[in-house]
DNA sequence: TGCAAGCCAATTGTACGATAATTGGCTTGA
DNA sequence: TCAAGCCAATTATCGTACAATTGGCTTGCA
């Protein structure tokens, strides 16, 4: 097991051991210590000290003499980091990873959203109708339907001009990215572009309270569409 | 310089390094190598290795052979991590970055506010009743205000039973004790307890909206203050 | 002169071995 | 019974050596 992915070995390794921290695959083991890991995976010691460290650095991992590395409770991770977000796709899907996505995106894109309305520029505006025409085009198969939503929402976010919405990008990815695999199950429709469309005009429009109540109206559906679906398997 | 802080050398290094990155200290010069470190800080490469590959975790740095270690663009920059909001509190005081957090604040915690109304169990109202009961101390000089406030509003977000919501405990953590810089100056007035009290209530009896609109207020109340210094300080 | 191939040097990446520090558990003695 | 002190497991730190990557420079050819 020499050859991870990842630009190098301590990446490679971060990766592994991510995923199946993440996975619960230490959920009923103890995790290795750094001999093990050596061991097991054929790198150096600097590489697993590296890794780990990495891991820690993102929550999810401890590490103290004579008791050695061990994994950290889930509230402890770093759920906002890109990789922790990724690992966290690759488990088993699960309807409520998909509706706490959402609860979340219910409220901080609309208010990304009203700041928008007030602060976006030009450039902004233009971003944001990018996302739009992306979609557009996506409908008629000259680009792809998901990223083009994904282009949108974050278009949104950084219009908001707030560090702090700016992060939730990888959120928002990651969540349609989630999505996808069940409203392709669920229902055909493809995402509405008026919906959209009415977000990018409320913006530009610099109506803070419409594009509030546009952004919450996308989201919303996709909430109800979890919740309907949730019934469903309550009542199977 | 030996003696950092932190529970080892690596972590003291890594709070060192964060620190000064975060405040901008490599801003106008460029961040150094591997060698310069170990130099800089008589650590050895080892240490000096995992410290960075700490930072890079949270978005802070990025390494490249031959090019050498660099600060990334603050986008990447993990601001949901800990320690970066921490050190982000250390550099010069901005009404900025305290509009910034509570421009956050007030789209999350009204939600939290909401979905808690909806979940939340006893022992869930008891941790939040445990809040308050702390801040009604506080006043009374037999408890710490700040922490009594904070306790109350990470009660609010355990109690929404979503994980992204647990999430921003630090953040609310980290803007109380931003506000609080300014507000014991701005205003002497202590945090409102029936306020607090409202949104408590208003969980108990399971009323989302109403818990909602409390905790805005809330919320609110400290935006409306810090605009209002905004305008003061832009008429001065 | 222009340009591409290839060499060169700087920097991070990886490996290994040795010793120190921390800490939980065990042992021993009063 | 209990506390002090020893012991062993594991991470923490250091040092050195070599490999891999990569951007820039040089050189030689057309």
């Amino acid at each position: 097991m020499q050859q991870e992915l990842g630009r190098n070995l301590t990446y490679g390794l971060q990766e592994v051991l991510g995923r199946a921290i993440v996975v619960g695959y230490y959920n009923d083991r103890p995790f290795p210590n750094e001999a093990d890991i050596v061991r097991e995976h054929g790198v150096s010691r600097s590489v697993t000290r590296e890794a780990v460290k990495m891991l820690a650095a993102k929550g999810l991992l401890g590490a103290r003499p004579k008791q050695g590395t061990f994994v950290l409770p889930q509230e402890s991770w770093n759920l906002f980091d890109t990789d922790v977000l990724r690992w966290l796709l690759e488990r088993k899907l699960s309807i409520n990873l998909l509706r706490h996505f959402n609860e979340l995106r219910v409220a901080v894109e609309p208010a990304a959203a009203a700041l928008a309305a007030r602060r976006a520029g030009p450039e902004q505006h233009a971003a944001i109708l990018a996302g739009l025409d992306r979609m557009r085009a996506a409908e008629q198969g000259r680009d792809e339907t998901l990223d083009a939503d994904i282009a949108f929402h974050v278009a949104v976010l950084r219009a908001s001009e707030n560090p702090f919405y700016i992060q939730f990008r990888d959120v928002v990815a990651t969540a349609l990215r989630t999505s996808i695999r069940f409203t392709n199950r669920i229902a055909g429709r493809s995402a509405s572009i008026a919906d959209h469309a009415a977000v990018y005009e409320a913006i530009v429009a610099g109506d803070a309270d419409r594009a509030r109540l546009a952004m919450a109206k996308l989201i919303d559906d996709v909430l109800v569409l979890i919740e309907g679906v949730g019934e469903e398997a309550a009542a199977a």
